[in-house]
RNA sequence: GGAGAGAUGGCCGAGUCGGUCGAAGGCGCUCCCCUGCUAAGGGAGUAUGGGGUCAAAAGCUCCAUCGAGGGUUCGAAUCCCUCUCUCUCCGCCA
């Protein structure tokens, strides 16, 4: 939510900000609405103290047993009136709501320019690309002999969902375990376990709702949804709440599943693990004071870009440009993994300064003792996705015959494992 | 799933037959006094959001909010309805 001080007081400003985004919006509309908003609720309210006074005097008359008949008289056309007026003032309220809840987050102002995912730009490049001398396989091929299943996944479930087993599977289980502990241990996050299906009003705050519910699978007996990220139910955590000042930063790392309907993106990506309807992630979550967060950005992304040095994974920082940034998001900056397979960088991580937006919708605010409350401040960023982590380690890790190293810092999570080793080819 | 009880300010908790209740009292917190320090004591203050006034802040003032939404009424924390959540007992169960 944009601060509605900020759109009433100046709304073609806004809109100006917003055209960064490659976003059109008919300010005036706005402006009128705030024009009619600001008389009609005077005139309500106006009308308001003149019921709460008449009903004091009657009160006050019946305490002293005197006939209140005269003093009624009159208050059936007051009725009518503010009854009319309370309406108005709530179908311009409204019209407010629907007007400004799909308007998305102000970009910062060191974001760059541009429009789309070409206009990224591209912040620096950690780690070499590992030369290989022989043909490079992509995770399909390679997971085919080590327990990676489409064929089951499509049987048991449908399309965009794999079956790992036997060392995949604890591969991806060696993945989690890894981050959560770097996280924690080294990085100062509190582990926090989290509903995966969550209500509206979760939803609204963290802006999955009302614009994106496309997105989402709906549970829809029960009225929830299946979280698309751990953002959703951990950030959520201080939705209505007025936080003491001493207690932040509030930083947790959550690893969940997250569900995606991935409509619209019908016909990408549809080979592999990439893009599936459920996928693992370790999250990052972040809930600071307003001048902490541009500093508190830098230092999640750099949590997240841990895991990847730790994985010795080659990867590069991109800062998105304005019109390639998220609903919410005044400032982000993705994490890009090396992938032999197709020979490029893919997204692995979002790391996103939200600053006041979502606080706004969550109402979520902290108190420095003796002062007002103050509305916080929310970050977030995976650390890392794991589905596409395991996907670039086999990648990276794959040797000429198709086994995988297993990355030093995962051994001891494989119960000292070094190698994933393919099945024989199956006689048929 | 069945039966019952409840939801009030940062926390606990009172609100009588609906009337001057944004709400007693306590705790906590802030400031002041007292005190060699600590403890104890005395005094004052202490919900949130919005509107108006103001250059702005302070102040003043108005409106809303006693789980949420609706209703009855001149007037609702108090009465009625619906929903959500919590607790107790029984049943079932990972």
């Amino acid at each position: 939510m944009i601060d509605p001080k900020l759109l009433r007081s100046d709304p073609e400003g806004v809109a100006k900000i917003l055209k960064r985004r490659g976003m059109q919006f008919d300010w005036q509309v706005l402006r009128d609405c705030e024009a009619r908003r600001k008389a009609v609720q005077q005139r309500a309210e106006g009308l308001q103290a003149e019921r709460n006074a008449l009903a004091k005097r009657v009160g006050q008359a019946k305490a002293r047993a005197e006939d209140v008949t005269p003093l009624l008289a009159g208050q059936e056309q007051l009725s009518r009136d503010l009854a009319a007026a309370q309406q108005e003032l709530e179908t311009i309220l409204e019209k407010w709501r629907r007007l400004t809840e799909v308007l998305p987050n102000l970009p910062a102002a060191d974001v760059p320019d541009g429009t789309t995912e070409e206009d990224n730009v591209e912040i620096r490049r950690v780690g070499a690309i590992a030369a290989k001398d022989f043909p490079v396989r992509d995770h399909v091929d390679l997971g085919d002999r080590l327990g990676m299943d489409f064929a089951a996944a499509a049987r048991i479930a449908g399309a965009r969902f794999v079956v790992l087993s036997g060392p995949l599977a604890r591969l991806q289980r060696a993945l989690t375990q890894f981050m959560l502990d770097l996280h924690t241990r080294e990085h100062g996050y509190t582990e926090i376990y989290v509903p995966y299906l969550v209500n509206r009003d979760s939803l609204f705050g963290t802006g999955q709702l009302p614009k994106f519910a496309d997105d989402l699978f709906h549970v829809k007996d029960a009225g929830l949804a299946l979280i698309p990220t751990a953002e959703v139910p951990v950030t959520n955590m201080v939705r209505d709440a007025i936080v003491a000042g001493a207690d932040l930063p509030l930083r947790w790392v959550a690893h969940t599943p997250c569900f995606r309907s991935e409509a619209g993106s019908a016909g990408r990506d549809t080979r592999g693990m990439i893009r599936q309807h459920q996928f693992e992630k370790v999250e990052l979550v972040q809930v600071v004071e307003p001048a902490d967060s541009a500093r508190v950005h830098e230092e999640l992304t750099a949590h997240a870009e841990e895991v990847l040095k730790r994985l010795d994974l080659p990867y590069r920082v991109m800062a998105l440009c304005a019109g390639d940034l998220g609903f919410a998001s005044r400032k982000t900056y993705d994490l890009e993994v090396w992938l032999p397979g197709s020979g490029r960088y893919r997204e692995i991580s979002s790391c996103s300064n939200f600053g006041d937006f979502q606080a706004r919708r969550l109402n979520a605010r902290y108190r420095q003792t003796g002062q007002k409350p103050e509305t916080v401040h929310t970050l977030n960023g995976s650390g890392l996705a794991v589905g596409r982590t395991l996907v670039a380690v086999l990648e990276n890790y794959q040797q000429a015959d198709g086994r995988i190293r297993v990355p030093d810092v995962l051994v001891p999570y494989m119960g000292g494992l070094k190698e994933l080793v393919p099945a024989a080819p199956r006689a048929s």
